[in-house]
DNA sequence: ACAAAATTAGAACAATTGTTCTAATTTTGT
DNA sequence: ACAAAATTAGAACAATTGTTCTAATTTTGT
C-alpha cells in the first residue's frame, strides 16, 4: 500500500469514527505518522480525498451487483445477500451516508455520480422483480406507480438505515446488522408472495 | 421578536440555506445586522443556538400532535394530516435532518431528547394502529414485530425523506410535498384495508 | 429623573485551518 | 554510479474561527 492509499484508508478511518465536521487534514497526517505537507502533496485539496474515498465506494457497490448476477438465486436469496452486502458498504462508507446532502453540497460531482447509480440501481431493480414475479415470487398485481415507490422506500431505507440506527444510539455490531436486515425485511415483507 | 429570537430565526435560515458544515456565528450575525460580540451575548456557545432550535422543533412536534388528537379522525384523514404536518416540520427544520448525526454527537443532549421523542412516538402509533384495526381501517392480521418494523421504517423515511431527496437533486417546493406524500402513502399501502 | 441593569458594537485574542514553500532525502531509470 | 524525479518533514502564511473584553449606549424600574 502505498502512502496514496494509505491516506485514503486513514481519512476513511478517521471520518468513520468522528465525522467530517471536526476532523482535519493535520489529524489525518498525525494519525499516520506523516507531515501534513506530506499528505497534501498527494491531495492537494481535502476533497480530493473524500472524492476518491466516494469513488471506491461506487466500485465497490458495482462489483457487489455483478457478483449477484453470476449467482442465479432464488429471491429470499438474494435477499439476505443483498443485506449482507449492502450493509458491510454502508457501514464501511458511514461517514459518507451520515454526511450525504453536506457531502454533495460540497463536491457536486459526487452528487451528479450519486443519481447516475440511482438510475441504474432503480431500472435493475424493476427487472429484477420483474423477473421473480414470472417465477412467484414477487407480487405480480402491484402496479408500476406502487412498485417504484417501493423502490425508492428500499433506497431510503438502505442510504439512511446508517444514520437512524446511529441516532437512535446504535453500538454495538451485531446488534446493527440485525437491527438492518429486520428493517429491510420488513420493508419486502408484503411484496413477497 | 426580541433579539434573542431573532437570532435563532436568522440562525434558522442560513443553517437551511447553508449547512451546519460552512456556517459561522459572524456570518449568521452579519446576516441580521448585528455584530458577533452581540450575538455571542444572547447565546455564549453556538450549540446553544442549536439546542435552542431542536427545542422549538419538538413544541412544533408536539402541537402538531395533540392536534391530530383532538380532530378524531377516520384513518385516511390522519394519514393525510400526518403527511400535511410532519412535511411542514421537516422543511421547516430540514438543516437538523440532515446533519442529524452529528447534530447528536456534537449536543448529546439533543440525541437523548430525541430517543425519549422516539419512544413516546412508537406507542402512539402502535396504540393507533390497534384503535384503527378495530375499526377495520387498518389490516388485524399484522404481528406485532413486524408492526414495530413497519413503525421504524415510517420514522427512517420522515427522518431522511428530506435528505434522500436533496441529494437526488430535488429543488422545486411544490414537487417535495407531492414527492414526501406519494413515499409516505406507497409505504402505508400495504397496510390498510 | 436617575441609578442600575441590559444591550450593543467593535476591537482584540488565541487557536486552528487548509495549503504552500523550501530544503533535504529517497527512489528511479539508465 | 549518478542525474532527474518523486517523496518527505517542517516551517511559514494568510485567513478564519468562536469567544471575550471594553467602553458606550439604551432600557428599565422606581
Amino acid at each position: 500500500m502505498n502512502t496514496k492509499e494509505k491516506i485514503v484508508a486513514a481519512a476513511l478511518d478517521v471520518y468513520n469514527r468522528e465525522g467530517i465536521r471536526t476532523v482535519t487534514t493535520r489529524q489525518i497526517a498525525r494519525e499516520m505518522g506523516i507531515s501534513a505537507g506530506n499528505l497534501h502533496y498527494h491531495f492537494k485539496h481535502t476533497e480530493d480525498i473524500i472524492f476518491t474515498i466516494f469513488g471506491q465506494l461506487q466500485r465497490d457497490y458495482d462489483e457487489m451487483v455483478a457478483l449477484f448476477d453470476k449467482k442465479d438465486l432464488v429471491l429470499r436469496e438474494l435477499l439476505q445477500e443483498f443485506i449482507n452486502g449492502s450493509y458491510r458498504l454502508i457501514n464501511k462508507y458511514r461517514f459518507i451516508f451520515v454526511n450525504f446532502v453536506e457531502v454533495c453540497a460540497w463536491i457536486p460531482a459526487i452528487g451528479e455520480s450519486y443519481r447516475d447509480l440511482v438510475m441504474r440501481r432503480e431500472e435493475q431493480f424493476v427487472s429484477l422483480f420483474r423477473y421473480y414475479a414470472e417465477l412467484g415470487m414477487f407480487r405480480q398485481d402491484i402496479p408500476i406507480a406502487i412498485l417504484k415507490g417501493f423502490i425508492r422506500q428500499i433506497f431510503i431505507i438502505s442510504d439512511f438505515w446508517y444514520s437512524s440506527f446511529a441516532v437512535l444510539g446504535g453500538r454495538c455490531q451485531s446488534d446493527a446488522l440485525e437491527d438492518y436486515r429486520q428493517t429491510i425485511e420488513v420493508a419486502f415483507y408484503p411484496y413477497l408472495t
